[in-house]
DNA sequence: TTGAAAGCGCTAACAG
DNA sequence: CTGTTAGCGCTTTCAA
């Protein structure tokens, strides 16, 4: 079976490959009879253009490349799964590469691409991203990790953060403790920032913010567990009633922290993540988090990429609202 | 800058395109003083390839295909991230596509693959695959969900469980229940053999694989939590003090359940899961479970598609072996 | 609006 | 061993 291209298309139609490429293409300046025909035609010969020649010819490829730091956290594995949705529904096919956080890795991955010449690149850079020069006519729209220079869209980490703490504030804690994330990583900061907006509206509190309430600490379960442990292990009066993390997993890590001290949760301590992974609805109890909008992050940057939708200016990324998801590692604080 | 090609290098390195192309595919008929020679020019040029010409006329792509169900278990993640890492290696790029187990959604990113002329697929079949005839001479390698009539690659469920099992009836315990994977999954079959097969070698003990001790669930968390509740709620000299479940999110819904009914984990019941999943270690306490080689499967999925290793006979699948991750979900039984 | 024809950048005969 | 050359399958001028 020799496989069918343009030529037997164009010659069973009885017109020329020019306007079988043109149908093809939704080139404007064909008949809509010669259109209907050749479009019956390649339905009848079930014929598929080859994408190589296409993109050779015509510099796109219909291939968008994503480069995330690792695909085991399942923040990237479902900004992954959302971007190739949008992306099929668009007829576009996705290669992902994973840079495990290293720079050396990740420029490597973004040559590859270029040379693949892929139509865009959603990236969420390494930790120790260095700067990158694409050739121009390369789009890249950085996600999540937002980075000075770069077309950038993720959730709105400060303000999530802000209805995260503020949840905590109704609820009636005022020594709430915040596990921080890396303080050399954007988006850890943001959410500090988020923290400590909504601390200082507490009037009159002293101790609404004090240092001594902050924990850094990695993104991971067992650094959030370590953190938890700093937090928790001190005097009764002195404790944090409530503690927001700046990841889910963090939390979670929180939560053992919590078990390993005898502390119960939530009537003796309540716990927020970030994030809204999956995991967060699996642990006992059901974690209170703030989800960030990942398919939407996704669908968007797709959006950016394929043109659907205006690149943001470089110095305004795009913020998308998070939302709380209520668990049940919240409740009142007791009385100390 | 206009891009630089193979002429170019040619040119600066006063041989012909040829020769270049020789050098570019490690032909081995060229000179090791001319090879050097194309080789610092294509260093000084920085000469890039481009894949869509090279794919045009070699019928290669250096592209590989993977569908998986669903980018959002963490299963799948790990595979196709093992996948890239393995592809990666050799040059090799990764396209992939989430068939969220709609067979129909399935049979059109085969067809995709097909016509981008990827050089192999990876195929995790949905639940209601479909029987596919792929284009010969596209390979396809069928993982996890090993299907008749295709090559497949998975891990030793079947052992794998058998090991766990034994691990629990070494520490004594005789009613040991089971949850069971869908019963139209063929790995959840493979674990249910698994699990009577150890069960069988406890002679003179009739309740050994009663049927009461076995509930069928779907793999997820909250079908976990229900089956646990099944093979909990009851009397407790009739209760198992030990539960395998064929997952590790089941495993961890069944703690949730055996929290709700007020039994202490492993104190009153053991519990162990399968997968080996990063989130069975951040569970409190830590689930025991049975690690699939997930990185071998990938590494040796990758290997076969790229002729570095001989394609697995039809009728017999390449099994890998799992291995025990200890944690503390599991202990001696309580005396009745 | 449509057809004819010239390549896109590379590989693979085929000669030499 | 190396150079020459003819396309791969498609898009896109350029004329008609």
């Amino acid at each position: 079976m020799p496989k069918v291209g343009i030529r037997d298309v164009a010659r069973l139609a009885g017109v020329s490959t020019g306007t079988v490429s043109r149908v093809l293409n939704d080139h404007p300046s064909v008949t809509d009879e010669l259109r209907a025909r050749v479009r019956s035609t390649i339905e009848e010969l079930n014929y598929l253009p080859d994408p190589s020649a296409r993109s050779m010819r015509s510099k796109v490829s219909r291939l968008i490349g994503i480069i995330i730091p690792d695909l085991t956290n399942p923040f990237f594995s479902e900004l992954v799964q959302s971007a190739e949705q949008a992306a099929a529904d668009h007829g576009y096919d996705i290669i992902v590469m994973t840079s495990l956080d290293n720079a050396v890795k990740e420029a490597d991955r973004i040559g590859q691409l270029t040379s693949r010449k892929v139509d865009g690149i959603i990236l969420v850079p390494s930790n120790d991203f260095h700067t990158i020069m694409p050739p121009k006519g390369l789009p890249i729209i950085v996600v999540d990790r937002l980075m000075p220079g770069y077309s950038g869209i993720a959730a709105d980490h400060r303000n999530g953060v802000r209805l995260g703490v503020e949840h905590l504030l109704k609820l009636g804690h005022r020594r709430i403790g915040f596990i921080s994330g890396p303080k050399d990583s954007v988006p850890a900061n943001d959410r500090l920032m988020g923290y400590l907006g909504a601390m200082e509206q507490i009037h009159g509190d002293r101790q609404a913010a004090s240092p001594s309430l902050i924990a850094e600490a990695a993104f991971d379960y067992e650094s959030g567990r370590l953190a938890g442990n700093y937090l928790l292990a001190r005097a009764r009066n002195e404790r944090p009633t409530a503690i927001f993390a700046s990841s889910d997993q963090q939390a979670i890590g929180c939560m053992r922290a919590a078990h390993d001290l005898g502390i119960p949760v939530p009537a003796a301590l309540s716990i927020m993540g970030f994030d809204g992974i999956p995991l967060s609805n699996m642990t006992t109890p059901r974690l209170t988090t703030v989800k960030q909008p990942i398919q939407k992050i996704a669908a968007v940057a797709v959006a950016i990429l394929l043109n659907k939708q205006p690149v943001p200016d470089l110095d305004h990324p795009i913020l998308l609202a998070c939302e709380i998801l209520d668990g049940e590692t919240t409740s009142k604080p007791q009385p100390d």
